[in-house]
RNA sequence: GGACGAUUAGCUCAAUUGGCAGAGCGACUGAUUUACACUCAGUAGGUUGCAGGUUCGAGUCCUGCAUCGUCCACCA
């Protein structure tokens, strides 16, 4: 008897994830070696690369749940089924991780050379994305580590400049000065989905601006303000003309003030009059861009003020604010002041500091026209998006699509290949590196210091990985590929512009199906964060339960784009489940020490009907896994397995094992039901199936489960 | 302001697309050398958020409302 004592995940997940490496079935062009099954038609999921830049969470633990399901599911029904694994060296994301880092040890950035940075980010994202494939392997995913891709390997860059220069000749990614979200932090550029929106409580300042009262919050901005701004059907102002000059007394003496009209003015806010300050928000720059109006830049990269702002010059922000409002009301300008003013500004998404506007010379990437073919397609339902409301959430997001802004200035990501003439700002894509002099004016071009925003290169993860590859027939084998399997937070910031720039290079959609799962939360269904202290660790989990149970506290009753709550009870449960499966197989197993699989066997009636049950399982099962509803399939052979098989079925047998006449057909009627079983729950609880799977005494043995033919 | 989702047992969620409201966890009652106490047999627990409508039949479809959550836009 070899099954003995309670289920011991520990004994056997390692040994069995070897077992399964070293097999080589993981790789699906090995696969195709194997038995007598053809092996056709290919499945294929890229795996979402992980950050490389800390341990596997909760959401991760999902990720490999649901996508080695689906793949070993498709393997055993015969396909040639490839799940290729990534990591992400995660540009800003990295680079923040790497900061606090530096910061707990008393260092900054901003001491070191990029150089040296780099070489220091590097090494630790190597370091943790060794860290982190060894973490995915616990949780059993059944990935081609022949095939792994990381987006910093020099075969991928190469993919991603020849985009980026296939962009800039289609006259699609231009360089462009242009306002755009600046974190004084980070010392970089955002784009609008790298910011989020914060309430914030502040005062609203009502100034005397010549013969207007215009309300602001933030007057340290106000000293470029030389255009008042009032919507052209607002009758309280009809006797100013557009373009009008008037002078008045301003924070540091006498200023010419030009009146304009435009309908961007709500005529309900304030008084309806505004001053507008186009180098530092988004709306005034509209404005100024359409009636062609100066731009002056009032606070720097750093967020102090400029000389224009006299005697405020080199002062922060919020110093600045306070010591302006004094003089003014000294000046006798200030009308009135509201306190408890609650409006929302845009904040870095990683730090939260209060977003700068800034007008900033950068990489564009025109989105318009890579949307709208994407749109046509979606609206032909050519993907089909599982939970099907996304296809809403996407179109709605693709219609009404801005311009990327696509340089970052950080050190850590992969370098824009480009060139600045310093003579006349002219920009020029230079992959090789050997362009010097600008062919329009001689001038001396200088190297662009900026990297891709990240998910430049994520997003064109699925043909690149495979073009990347070093099997030359990847990309035709396993593109387009079939499963997009990723959170549904990143539908915009990833699945968008995967689909966008796939289509944009390849001409085919990257993928036909998007899966988009929830988020993983507390057992109280709290968000899980670090500050809260509720953050469950898969891994102590897996090291606690085993992974199987894990893996199926994942997947019970996690329907597609639902969050889920998970908690340790329920984790518990199927540890307990893991356990009977253990101690059925070990009954089964048991009682066939005399079995002889060769023999002729006559099932009685209800004997036929335990099969023919079984029979009808496995049917719904795989209508369930082919409709993605793997919470369902798996909640069904659990049930079956436990209630059904165990507490009946095995009953019922214990009598007929002592019946000489009953005896054989029992142990071919358990034998048949467990392997059965064993194949459906694989999927689900890979270790422990696998490990049960090695001792059965069959026929016809496969060397691995992970290739048994699933039963239809 | 716009969009999307959720609301079902104490908790977490299902209900295979309109056909007998069901699981897990928890609670309660009982069993006991068994493949398994990581067990078994059983019990309680529901006006499916509210109000209408369609239908032979509604948790499911339609209309309106409420509450919670998420996203997008705007905010001088």
């Amino acid at each position: 008897m070899k099954l003995s004592g309670p289920y011991d995940p520990k004994k056997v997940e390692d040994k069995i994830y070897k077992l399964w490496e070293d097999s080589g079935f993981f790789n699906p062009l090995r696969l195709t070696a194997q038995g007598k099954l053809k092996r056709k038609k290919a499945f294929t999921i890229i795996m979402p690369p992980a950050n490389a830049n800390g341990n596997l969470h909760a959401g991760h633990a999902l990720v490999m749940t649901i996508e080695d399901i689906m793949t070993r599911y498709k393997r055993m029904r015969g396909f040639k089924a490839l799940w290729l694994p990534g990591l992400d060296h995660a540009g800003f994301e990295t680079q923040v991780v790497y900061e606090k880092k530096l910061e707990k040890e008393g260092r900054s950035r901003f001491k070191m050379s990029p150089e040296e940075l780099y070489k220091e980010i590097l090494q630790f994202t190597l370091e943790n994305k060794r860290n982190i494939e060894g973490q995915i392997k616990k949780m059993g995913a059944s990935t081609d580590w022949s095939r792994e891709k990381f987006t910093l390997d020099p075969e991928i860059i190469k993919i991603v400049y020849g985009t980026f220069e296939k962009l800039f000749d289609d006259g699609l990614v231009y360089r462009g000065k242009k306002i755009i979200n600046w974190c004084v932090k980070h010392q970089t550029s955002l784009s609008d989905l790298e910011t989020k929106d914060t309430e914030k409580i502040d005062k609203l300042y009502y100034l005397k601006y010549g013969p207007f009262i215009i309300a602001t919050a933030r007057p340290e901005t106000k000293f470029g303000d030389k255009y008042v701004v009032m919507h052209p059907k607002d009758l309280r102002y009809a006797d100013f003309k557009n373009g009008q000059k008037i002078n008045l007394e301003w924070i540091n003496g006498p200023v010419e003030a030009i009146i304009v009209k435009d309908e961007a003015i709500d005529m309900e806010f304030g008084t309806g009059v505004m001053t507008i300050t186009p180098w530092h928000d988004a709306v005034d720059f509209g404005i100024a861009e359409k009636h062609h109006l100066q731009k002056e830049q009032v606070i720097d990269f750093y967020g102090k003020l400029l000389p224009i702002a006299g005697e405020f010059e080199g002062m922060k922000i919020l110093e600045a604010r306070q010591k302006i409002i004094e003089k003014l009301k000294i000046k006798g300008l200030v009308e009135k002041i509201e306190e408890n003013y609650t409006h929302t500004v845009k904040t870095c998404y990683k730090c939260e500091s209060v977003i700068e506007p800034q007008i900033k010379e950068q990489w564009f990437l025109k989105m318009k026209p890579l949307a709208d073919p994407v749109i046509k397609l979606i609206e032909k339902n050519r993907i089909t998006f599982i939970p099907e409301h996304y296809k809403k959430i996407s179109l709605h997001w693709l219609k009404n699509i801005i311009d990327w802004p696509l340089s970052r200035q950080i050190v850590w990501g992969i370098p824009i290949p480009a060139k600045i003439c310093a003579t006349c700002q002219r920009a020029i894509v230079d992959i090789e590196g050997n362009k010097y002099t600008c062919v329009k004016c001689q001038g001396i071009l200088k190297k662009d210091t900026d990297t891709f925003d990240t998910w430049f290169s994520s997003g064109q993860w699925p043909f690149a990985t495979l073009k990347a590859s070093q099997n030359k027939k990847d990309f035709k084998n396993f593109y387009p590929t079939d499963v997009m399997e990723t959170a549904g937070e990143i539908i915009f910031f990833w699945v968008a512009r995967m689909m966008m720039l796939s289509l944009y290079v390849t001409k085919k959609l990257p993928f036909k199906t998007v899966y988009l799962h929830g988020l993983v939360l507390d057992a109280k269904g709290q968000k899980m964060s670090k500050s809260k202290g509720n953050v469950i660790n898969p891994l102590e989990i897996t090291e606690k339960y085993g992974t199987d149970a894990l893996r199926m506290g994942l997947v019970m009753g996690n329907t597609p784009g639902q969050s889920l709550a998970l908690n340790e009870d329920k984790i518990k449960g199927y540890k307990n489940f893991a356990n009977k499966i253990w101690n059925a197989s070990k009954f089964v197993m048991m009682n066939l020490d005399d079995y002889n699989p060769n023999a002729k066997i006559f099932l009685n009636a209800t004997q036929k009907k335990h099969l023919k049950e079984l029979q009808k399982l496995t049917k719904e099962c795989t209508k369930l896994m082919d409709e993605f509803k793997f919470y369902y399939a798996a909640e069904k052979i659990y049930h079956y397995f436990w209630h059904s098989f165990c507490d009946k079925i095995i009953e019922d047998s214990k009598v007929w094992l002592a019946n000489d006449t009953l005896r054989q057909s029992t142990q071919y009627m358990l034998l048949e039901i467990l392997l059965q079983s064993l194949k459906m729950l694989h999927p689900f609880m890979p270790f422990i199936t696998e490990e049960i799977y090695q001792q059965l005494p069959i026929k016809d043995k496969k060397k691995s489960l992970m290739i048994e033919n699933w039963t239809k």
